[in-house]
Formats: C-alpha cells, sequence, structure tokens
DNA sequence: GCCGTTTTCGGCCCGACTGTTTTCAGTCG
C-alpha cells in the first residue's frame, strides 16, 4: 500500500510543477502545504477514515479526492499530465539548492535547457549569468550543486535500502545452504551504491549454479541477473598486485602455494532489484565462505592496515584476526582509522546498542513544528522503553517552525510539570533547540535560558559561512555557559546538502573544555556529527548523545540508525550521554547547573 | 486550493538572506 511519505512527495512535486508551468501560485503553495502536512502524519493514509482525512489542516475537498486517487490508483492524473510536458531533467533541476521552481521554469523556457548535463555546459559558457535574474555568483554556485549531485548519484541512504535489503537476504536464506551480508551494507554504512551478499550454494558444480540463477529470477525479487566467473584476491588491492608479480617470477610449486592461499574461486551474479537498486551476489565455495566474507565485508583501507601474516583461512572471523594477533573487530568498524592497532592491545570495547539507550534527547512537538503532542510522545517513549524524554522544540528565531516566544516557553513548561505529575516515574524534561544566531549567540536572555534542564545549540540559518566563520560561530555558542549538548554540528544532508565546512578538531576541544555534549543526530538524512569524528571526541572525553530530532511519533525509530553509525566510530554506552539511567541523567544535569559560572 | 469568517470571497506563515537590481524576487529553514 502507498505510504504518506510517498503521497507527501507526490503533492509536494505536483506543487512545484504547478509553479514551474506558471499555474496560480496560491495553488501550487496549497499542494505543498498538504505535502508538509501530510509527511508529518503518523497514521497511515490507507487506514484512516474519510472523515479523519477532511480533519487535517490543509486538507480540503479536492486534497482529499486527489488523496484517494493515490490510495487508488497509485499515481495522479494531474501530476502525470504535468510530468508528460515536463522533461525529465527539468524535473532533476528542482533538486538543485537555490534553484526553486520559478527559476527553474526561466533556465527551461529562456535557455532551452533540459537536463543536468545541459545546464551545466550552459554555465560553462556563461550563459546562466546572463538571464535576467541570475548573476555570476548564483552560476558559481549551480556549477557547484551540480558537481556535486552528480558525485552522489546512484547512492542512496542506509535507511532507504535497509528493509530491501533484509527482505532479499531472507529470500537468499531460503534458497541456500549459507547467505550473509557484506560489503558496505555489513558496515552499516550510511550511504550505499549498491547492495552486496555472499552465499553458499548446495553443489559446486556448473549445472547447480545455473539453476540458482533460475530460482532467484523466480522470485521476481531480482531483475537482470548475469553471472561471472571471477578470482578474488584476498589482501588490499595493493598487495595484491604486488603479490600477483611475484607469484609470476616464482617457481610453478611455490605459485600453487600462493593460488591456494590469497585468493578464491568465485561466481558474481551481478543485477538490480526490483527498484532499480544495484546487487551483487558472490557465489563462493564452502570452504572459502570465510575467507570471502572477510575479505568483502572490509574497506580497502582496513584490508590495507592489516599485518601481513593474516591467514584469511584461519575459520571464522575471530581465526582470522587471531592468525595476526588481533582481537575481532565489529564489521561496521572496518574501515581503517585506528581499529587495527586498538585490536592488537587487547579485546575491542563493546559497541553501542540500541537497547543501550534509556531516554530520547532531542524532540519536537506540536508546540513548534511536530506533528505530536508533547503526552503523546512520552507515551511512545514509554511503550518502546524508554525512561525519559527530553523535549525540544525551536526556539523563537525560527519562526518558519512555530519557534517558541517566551510567553510560550513557560506555558508549555506548565504543561509538562503537569504530565510529569500523571505520568511518574517516567520524566519529561524542559529544553529547547535554541537557534545560534549569525553572531553564535543563543535565541533567548540567560534569565530564559536558566529554565531549561538542558538547551541544545544548533544552526538553522545562514549555512554559507566559510570555516573561519562558521568555526568562530559554533565556539561562541559551546562556550555559553547555558549550552548543554551542540547539534547537528554540521547542517548536512546526505546526498542532498554538504553542510557548512568546520573544524572538528577545534570544536571538539572546546565541547571538552566546556563540558559540552556533542550530538549525533540519528536522522538518517543527517547522521551529523560524522561518525568518523568519534574516536576524537572520545580521545577528549567527550560525550555523545543519539538524537532522534522527532517530528512524529515515528521518528523516534530514528534512533537505530544513529547507533548504527555510532558503532561505526566504536562509540559505547559509557560515551552516550543518552545511556544514562534517569537516575544517572538527572545526576548529570545538577551537576552541569552547579558548574555554571 | 484552503480557510475562515467581517458567511461567500479575499487573503494566503515569517523573516533573513542573497544576489540581483537599483527596490525586490526567489529561496530557505
Amino acid at each position: 500500500m502507498i505510504k504518506n511519505k510517498d503521497i507527501s512527495s507526490a503533492f509536494q512535486l505536483l506543487g512545484q510543477l504547478m509553479e514551474l508551468h506558471g499555474e496560480n501560485a496560491f495553488k501550487a503553495k496549497s499542494y505543498e502545504t498538504a505535502a508538509f502536512r501530510l509527511k508529518k502524519l503518523d497514521a497511515p493514509l490507507y487506514g484512516m477514515t474519510e472523515q479523519e482525512r477532511g480533519a487535517i489542516p490543509g486538507i480540503g475537498a479536492a486534497i482529499q479526492a486527489k488523496i484517494a486517487e493515490l490510495l487508488d490508483r497509485g499515481s495522479l492524473t494531474a501530476l502525470d499530465e504535468l510530468l508528460a510536458k515536463t522533461p525529465a531533467g527539468v524535473v532533476e533541476m528542482l533538486r538543485i539548492k537555490g534553484l526553486g521552481a520559478k527559476k527553474v521554469g526561466s533556465i527551461w523556457r529562456e535557455l532551452d535547457v533540459e537536463s543536468l548535463g545541459e545546464l551545466l555546459y550552459a554555465c560553462r559558457e556563461n550563459r546562466l549569468a546572463m538571464l535576467k535574474g541570475f548573476g555570476a555568483k548564483t552560476q558559481a554556485q549551480v556549477i557547484e550543486n551540480i558537481e556535486f549531485l552528480q558525485s552522489q548519484s546512484g547512492f542512496y541512504h542506509y535507511a532507504t535500502l535497509e528493509e530491501t535489503a533484509q527482505n532479499l537476504l531472507q529470500a537468499l536464506r531460503v534458497l541456500c545452504i549459507r547467505a550473509e551480508e557484506t560489503g558496505a551494507l555489513r558496515r552499516r554504512c550510511i550511504v550505499l551504491s549498491q547492495l552486496d551478499f555472499l552465499v553458499v550454494w548446495q553443489q559446486a558444480d556448473e549445472q547447480d549454479k545455473t539453476d540458482l540463477l533460475g530460482q532467484l529470477k523466480e522470485t521476481g525479487l531480482f531483475e537482470d541477473l548475469t553471472i561471472s566467473n571471477e578470482m578474488l584476491w584476498l589482501g588490499a588491492t595493493q598487495q595484491n598486485a604486488a603479490q600477483q608479480n611475484a607469484t609470476t617470477q616464482q617457481n610453478a610449486a611455490a605459485q600453487q602455494n600462493a593460488t591456494t592461499r590469497q585468493q578464491a574461486a568465485v561466481q558474481r551474479l551481478s543485477g538490480k532489484t526490483q527498484n532499480g537498486i544495484a546487487l551483487s551476489i558472490l557465489i563462493t565455495r564452502e570452504q572459502d565462505a570465510d575467507a570471502v566474507w572477510f575479505q568483502t565485508s572490509s574497506s580497502e583501507a582496513h584490508l590495507k592496515a592489516l599485518p601481513p601474516e593474516i591467514d584469511f583461512f584461519a575459520g571464522e572471523e575471530t581465526a582470522i584476526y587471531a592468525s595476526a594477533g588481533l582481537s575481532w573487530i565489529a564489521p561496521e568498524m572496518r574501515e581503517g582509522l585506528d581499529e587495527i592497532a586498538q585490536a592488537a592491545t587487547g579485546p575491542m570495547p563493546k559497541l553501542l546498542e540500541l537497547s543501550d539507550l534509556r531516554g530520547a534527547v532531542h524532540n519536537h512537538s506540536t508546540w513548534s513544528d511536530g506533528g505530536a503532542t508533547i503526552e503523546a510522545m512520552a507515551r511512545e517513549c514509554m511503550r518502546l522503553g524508554l525512561e525519559y524524554l527530553v523535549m525540544s522544540d525551536h526556539s523563537r528565531t525560527a519562526v518558519y517552525a512555530g519557534g517558541l516566544s517566551i510567553e510560550r516557553v513557560e506555558a508549555q513548561a506548565r504543561e509538562i510539570d503537569a504530565l510529569n505529575a500523571k505520568l511518574a516515574p517516567f520524566r519529561i524534561f524542559k529544553s529547547i533547540e535554541s537557534d545560534i544566531l549569525s553572531d553564535g549567540s543563543l535565541d533567548y536572555p540567560d534569565d530564559v535560558l536558566a529554565q531549561f534542564d538542558l538547551v541544545i545549540a544548533s544552526v538553522h540559518s545562514g549555512l554559507k559561512m566559510d570555516e573561519t566563520r562558521a568555526t568562530e560561530r559554533l565556539l561562541r555558542a559551546i562556550a555559553n555557559p547555558y549550552t548543554t549538548i551542540l547539534g547537528h554540528p554540521t547542517g548536512r544532508l546526505l546526498l542532498s546538502r554538504p553542510g557548512y565546512p568546520i573544524d572538528h578538531a577545534r570544536i571538539i576541544q572546546a565541547c571538552a573544555e566546556h563540558g559540552v555534549v556533542l550530538e549525533l543526530n540519528a536522522n538518517p538524512w543527517r547522521l551529523d556529527v560524522d561518525w568518523s569524528w568519534i574516536p576524537l571526541a572520545r580521545k577528549h572525553g567527550v560525550l555523545l548523545s543519539i538524537n532522534p530530532d522527532a517530528h512524529a511519533l515515528s521518528g523516534l525509530q530514528d534512533m537505530h540508525f544513529g547507533v548504527l553509525a555510532a558503532r561505526k566510530g566504536g562509540l559505547t554506552a559509557q560515551g552516550t550521554l543518552n545511556a544514562l539511567s534517569l537516575a544517572a541523567f538527572e545526576a548529570w544535569l545538577q551537576q552541569r547547573k552547579a558548574s555554571r559560572p
């Protein structure tokens, strides 16, 4: 059944295309408003009665009918008609930051440009800058943004592929005697360009492998599958090149030995999933499976850093690592940071798990731009087995998001007090996501900031600063005695916006000095701060907080993705603020408050 | 197209920022 997210996207695009084609701007706007509302709904639209749908603000008779059409047919006539008269490349241009529907419309009509590639070319010829309403700076920005988009094309957020990957793995496990995730998927990389699996098929002969191909096709889950034979060299690519050269110069016996030790014969099934995502399934012999799994699930950098004496055929992964005097390293961490040096000194620390988290920090409610009431959010946390909820609605500068005036901050505090009396021992903490203004100051006077249990300081505007200014801005916010947590430090949106550049090392240093916690925003489109900075943060004793930044009940589940990313950086429960029990969290907050000047 | 009444059409979320233009349109959060 069509999901709310897809219905929302359809209305978003409908509104944009209407604007692009010069139709009534207010009409277009109402579709975009509806898209915004629908995205934040928790209950699936297909499960709602007509009355319930009509009660959603921004949804009138016409949009209701269109929702019904989408649920019924899976598509929208009005949208299809607009798409039919808009080149696909023009629709793509809507994804370029800094270009809205109006500007894309004039690029298409005035320059007769119909694709990203053509637009890039037009920019290089300085034709965009000549267009009315555009100039040299916009042109430079457009070039930069198209190049960014192109560099990210073919990648998907981990979250959008997770369910598909699990379904495929299950299907493979039914058909094969062994099936595993491997590659970047097994390392839980935050963006993926393809799904990798490894399987052991019953028999080793050619006939049977063709049969597997047939059976996979029958499931209907795979498309365009082709099979090829491969020799998989074990170890880093560069080392292999050297080994390969050496082998050719050695005698036959040595070569025979090297061959059995250092490569494995595999067959590769390449193809796509039903929804067009690239796919690779390695078929391996049972006796090679552990070696191949280890090889293919390690990054190149990890392989390169392994001691040369490592024996890929030592057995299971613990034995493979042990053959080089290393303790087992979780697949998520096999990225070639410093995990191998760490594994040489003893057992690796136990990585954070979702079940370690005891509270949800950084959440929005209907008081600002969230979709659920505080009470509903609290009850959902209770259902998830959490002990506390930190409500951090937007501050007053974020007018677009219904940021709270000082009066509304006080009114919300009274509601939280009442709820705490009602829901005890569950606890709701009073917080705010305070905008960091362009000079680095926070959004309320000190006496208002002092009323919160904790303050999350985040940047939401002026995202185009250079590294020096952006870093200074954050440093000032970190030094503010009321700042408890630095929210989404770079403002990036994975695959769509790189975020402003900052000097991470200085930011982490400052967090350490001022006892400020670093947010790992768990929204799978952010995952900001990047996991690769966790080791440095931990080295300086800076705590991380895995924050869902939930704008609806379902958003609380995003902590799962935050935990996966945190594990890549080697985070443990001890290094995580919201792994503290309610009592310990309260004590920690007390101590923080006491340390203020 | 939605909404909300000043019940039947007029106004439509807000403000900053940016780059263009020379007073403002478009975009963003």
